[in-house]
DNA sequence: AGCGTGACGCAGG
DNA sequence: ACCTGCGCCACGC
């Protein structure tokens, strides 16, 4: 496993329950700048039976990003996970960010 | 070693 | 508020 993905995993099991943070939110704070596209990755890696909350990870528009992998439930199970949480999703299916994001220095 | 690709973000229009 | 284009950079061919 590359050693960027352990720092970005460690990144988001910082997310308090009930709350999402951005891909560019974890970029930062995982010290990789504005590279929020190698935080996708990561993710992308990540194993499924990890402990990581990759759930409460978000795009900047509140919303769950589209796998490239076809036939992938993530996307649903995602959205499932953080509604259990309380997350609440509007018609559109996106999240009201102003309400539910992180404040990352916490 | 070059090229396309991607769980993104931001500036423009 | 929505749609587009461009930048970023690690990976796999």
């Amino acid at each position: 496993m590359r050693e960027r993905n352990a720092i970005v995993f460690a990144a988001v099991c910082q997310i308090p329950p009930g709350r999402v943070a951005t891909y560019g939110q974890i970029a930062r704070i995982s010290g990789l700048g504005r590279l929020a596209r190698q935080v996708g990755y990561a993710l992308n890696a990540l194993p499924e039976d990890s402990e990581v909350p990759w759930h409460r990870v978000v795009n900047a528009r509140g919303e769950i990003s589209q796998r490239s992998a076809a036939g992938s439930e993530s996307e649903s199970l995602q959205r499932l996970r953080l509604e259990a949480e309380g997350v609440r999703f509007d018609a559109r299916g996106r999240i009201d960010l102003g309400e539910y994001s992180w404040d990352a220095a916490r």
